[in-house]
Formats: C-alpha cells, structure tokens, sequence
DNA sequence: ACATGGTAAGTCAAAATGTCTGAGTCGTCA
DNA sequence: TGACGACTCAGACATTTTGACTTACCATGT
C-alpha cells in the first residue's frame, strides 16, 4: 500500500509553531498554546505528537527536571522549503520555475512586493554580469 | 478526527498526470500507462481512483461506448495555485512573500531563468509606474 | 506518607488510501 | 444466436495514518 506519510501532520505543525514562538517549551506549555483548557488527555496527545515529531528528526528533547524541555531542531523556512521541493517534483517535474511563475503571475504582488523582488534577484546576480 | 484529506492523493495524482499528457483517456489507457502490465485488478483501482477523483470534481466522464472517456477538469497550473495557496496559509500566515523569497534564494537560477523572472515582474508593473 | 505533576508506554477508533472481487451489461462476431 | 471479451457498477478489504486517550509509574516537596 506504500502511502508516504506526510512530513509534518497538520497538529504536528500547531506544536511546531508553538515552538518556533516561544523557542523552547515543555509539554505543559504547548499544550496550554494548544488546547487552551486542556485535561490530562490533551496533555497526553502533545506527548504523543512530540514523540512523534521527535523520531522524524524535527524536534529534540532536553532531559530536565522538573520536566523535559523541547525545541525545534527544523526552522519554518526549511521546512517551507522542503514541501516546495516536493511540489516541484511531483508536480513540476523537478522544476521550481512553474512555481515561481505561477506565484507572480497569479497572486497580485503589491508595488513594494515587486520592488523586493527584484532586488533579490539583482542581489542574486553575479555582480560581473550587470 | 477531522483529519484533512488530501486534494489529490499520490495514485490520483498519476491518474491526472496522464490525463494532462493525453487530454483525453479511457481507463484502460490510463491503467496501461500507470501500470504496464496492468491486469482486471489494476484496471479497478485505476477506476476507483477516478470515481474519486470524480467526486471531487477533478475530473469529469463522458459517457461512450465501448469506454467511458475520461478528461481533467483542472489545470496543473490550478492544482499548482492551490497547493501553493494552502502553503502560503499554513505555514506563512497566508502571505506568499516567504514562499517566493525562499525560492529565489534557496535554489539557484540561472540567469536565464533570472532574466525571465525579472520580466515577468516588469510585465506585472502598471507602465505609469515606471 | 502522600498529593502533585511529570514521564513512559501503550491502546483505540475513525478515516484515508490503494487494492481487489464479483456480478451484471453490452456489443461483436463466429 | 449465443458465447466471448471488454467494460461498468458496487462494494469489500487490509493497512496505515492520525489524533485522542488510559494507565501505571516515578520523583519531589511539604
């Protein structure tokens, strides 16, 4: 059946963010972001996704007491890029300039949106070449 | 639960693949190109999978003898947008800034693609502005 | 000593996903 | 005409994923 599960879960991203916020927290701490008014068994369910985000690698676990400390061990940007690989690959066949064309052309870029760009690309070009 | 299920899942978005490719195709078209050597069972997921497909909307059937022809009623460049757009509000709080700033800056263009992305934005610029 | 709050290590049910079976339909051609 | 082949319809099925939950256990401080 070979389905390839997905690299983050949509709870697993809401500990994620939590933890891109606040930098490190404990369990107590996501779950009160989470479940504003969480029992024992919400409490338990964030263990589960933290253990859960920390065999794929995307979280790491400080042993502390009087309980364990986590952190991202993923920036958001990384993964951003991740799923943006995966949507060229699937989808564009590797490439990430569909992607890219398809967002400025699509979406409307405000002025100042444009001007950044662009001076991202000036940025990225070899000063030699202009 | 309330899991989220996928727009289009991995078998599904094979099947779209080659309906994109041809245009227009009968199940067993489709079965012969996803799976070779494809036999009765295959031919039935195959089915399946645009019954479901159908459902969803992402593809519409005409009936005919002796086959049903099948045909996308999306676009890849649509599928794209909405893939992006989901991205852009899970991760990005909705804007697609970061998206294309990591783009640009993670993987590296050629200055071919540099140049044409540059006009693209020039074409998107209203002329009075520049 | 015992309540409190944390950890470890499961269980559980619903749904997603890919696969497959079998019965029925229909046109073609020997 | 009647058997064959190909197609359709409807549903069963197994496996995973995913989110939620339970329970036993451990440490600490009062």
């Amino acid at each position: 059946m070979a389905r390839t599960p997905q690299d983050v879960t949509e709870k697993e991203l809401a500990v994620l963010q939590v933890l891109w916020e606040q930098g490190e927290a404990t369990i107590r701490q996501i779950t009160d972001v989470i479940y504003p008014d969480g029992e024992t068994a919400q409490y338990a369910t964030v263990q589960k996704l933290l253990e859960r985000l920390e065999e794929k690698d995307f979280v790491q676990r400080k042993k502390a007491i009087p309980a364990n400390i986590y952190s991202a061990t993923i920036e958001r940007e990384e993964l951003i890029g991740r799923r943006l690989q995966e949507m060229a690959e699937k989808l564009c066949g590797g490439s990430i300039t569909p992607l890219l064309t398809h967002l400025v052309r699509q979406r409307r870029l405000t002025a100042r949106e444009r001007r950044e760009l662009r001076e991202l690309i000036d940025e990225l070009d070899p000063p030699r070449s202009r």
